[in-house]
DNA sequence: AATGAATGAGAATTCATTCAT
DNA sequence: AATGAATGAATTCTCATTCAT
């Protein structure tokens, strides 16, 4: 009940649920999640009030490493052209998402379960707001500049999920599909 | 000699799991399916000898069900330009979709599930093949039509799928969001 | 409901719960009784009005027909020796239950039954009065004339059981174990 | 640091379970016994991982209790005839059976249970090992002194039960069955 | 009479959460 | 704060029995 202290047991919890909930999705036992975590069953409550903040929270967590991961200082940098800095954010994503195929996972199921709110789903997408808004300044197309931004950003992750998919299924590929990803999603904004 | 065995019950049963599946998720109870469906709660395991029996079948189902909707005797017709006949394949799938909001969610929740076997998975993907080579035959990119036919698939699912969930969240821009999407598609597939 | 007639019918499912029980108990499931013996699930309940009836009569009958077996005109004979006489039912017994090992079980696990009233198992034992009698007649000895008949049966037929059970588990001394176990029954009677 | 785990709330699930097992046979609910333990539903199956443990662990308790009343230093005593020694054994297993018939009752249904395991029968036998031993070492028949150990102690066994069955009925003639029991037995060992 | 689908009352677990230690 | 035993509601599935065919 008492707010915790120790933030590596609350981060440990949340690597464990991810470990978890990877292999037996979202109805995986709080018990396997303290256990993987090396805490008491009892513990994890005190860090997450219930299962559904910690899942909440866990979401909310993957959704932020990975804007980490996407967004770093390269898009402030003019020097680069449109074209080459977003393929650094797709190669960062996918590179990202080679290397953590259980957050991946997680994210994906999260991502559909009815126990993380539109809240936390509307949270999730805010930190996403600047890159997004990048991608579209990079649209010259008649297509897709009359879209929202947030529609170009999910097209990429989109088009970048379905990449790892594949390359999950046949890994000695990967620079084939993630080339191959990249640019059908810069065609997919359309012509200049 | 006994009451045979009602097709009428099974679909009724489907259904119900659809409706309940989409507001609970995968973990609702067998119960609720069952009541909804006008059944007893043994009787649903006549029909389905447990409960992943019967979300393996239900993702078959509406896996096949809307191959039927994409694919439909359109590809047949030789007068059509790739594109229209891959324009109408969008357009069936996104109307389905909209109209049918429970069945994509509950797709996406079976997509993902670890309830749903990956021989499942396997036998969900058989019926979209033909498409599947249609749309790889409509690729004159360089870039993608080195990739298997499969992720030209996907690609187009990906998108529609998106675009879908920008549709959910406004549906007057139905139109808009459909042609946006479909052009993003057919650009992504590259250049001639 | 009404009454049936097929006698090969009731004997049929008389047999399947036979060998069903010994293998799963007296929780063994009447639908598997009835497949067993070729008849649907419903019939059984045209031939028994319920499960527990079912178990009473199997009880009876697997009764009666250790009894059939245990006395035949043997005992009538006078001119046999009670020794003798004796030893003829003790070697009935045996080569009956070696032979029918399921329906040993059976009878043993129906014998310690609450499913099993205590009237059924009444029953059971007044086809051995007559035996009880003459065994009864066999004793000299000075403790065991004083206790009732069926003392003296039920002592044969423990002894015959611990008999069996070893038989069971080493059935190359069958002889051996049947010769030592009769002895021990004939020699707890008591001297003459 | 938690609360630990309490042997006698642990004590308390198995004398429920031989109460309410002596009653409703071995298919007696573990709602039922959890209830009369004075604990919840589930905290049952923090003591037993499942109802089979429980019954194996409650049949080899009694097993074991069973041995620990009829031998004790008895049989060291070497001051005592066989006869006497052997005798003891007989009362203390009579007596013992007389005042905890449920427990009696318990056993013999554990006893011919498909889900007590063979592993669980074995391991039950052996604390009467040296039991067996002693009462085989009494026998100077030319009949009993070629069979196993074991033979002995099971015949001991199998009337001592007939005996008990007997004193069940007649509570009054205690004494009498008693005492012709056991020379019933010994008898059964053979003349010297 | 025979069949086997339909029923729904259990039965054994499971598991998030609480609480004594 | 940490622990893990205790709780009991909820869940899946079973099965004797009924009943439409």
């Amino acid at each position: 009940m008492a707010r915790p202290r120790s933030e590596d047991k609350r981060n440990a919890i949340l690597n464990a649920a991810t470990q978890v909930i990877a292999v037996d999705g979202v109805s995986a036992p709080t018990a396997r999640i303290a256990k993987l975590a090396g805490v008491a069953e009892g513990t994890l409550f005190t860090y997450f009030n219930n299962k559904d903040e910690l899942l909440n929270e866990l979401y909310l967590q993957l959704k932020s490493e990975l804007r980490e991961v996407m967004v770093p200082d390269a898009l402030t940098a003019t020097t680069k052209s449109a074209k080459s800095a977003a393929q650094q954010a797709w190669t960062r994503y996918v590179s990202w998402g080679v290397a953590h195929p259980q957050k991946r996972k997680v994210l994906a199921q999260l991502g559909v379960s009815e126990r993380v709110t539109e809240q936390s789903k509307a949270a999730g997408m805010v930190g996403f707001t600047e890159l997004n808004a990048f991608l579209s300044r990079c649209v010259g197309s008649k297509v897709l500049r009359q879209q929202p931004a947030p529609f170009v950003g999910s097209l990429l992750g989109a088009i970048a999920e379905t990449t790892m998919d594949f390359i999950s299924r046949d890994p000695p590929r990967l620079e084939q599909y993630s080339r191959a990803g990249f640019e059908a999603f810069w065609n997919a904004l359309g012509p200049k």
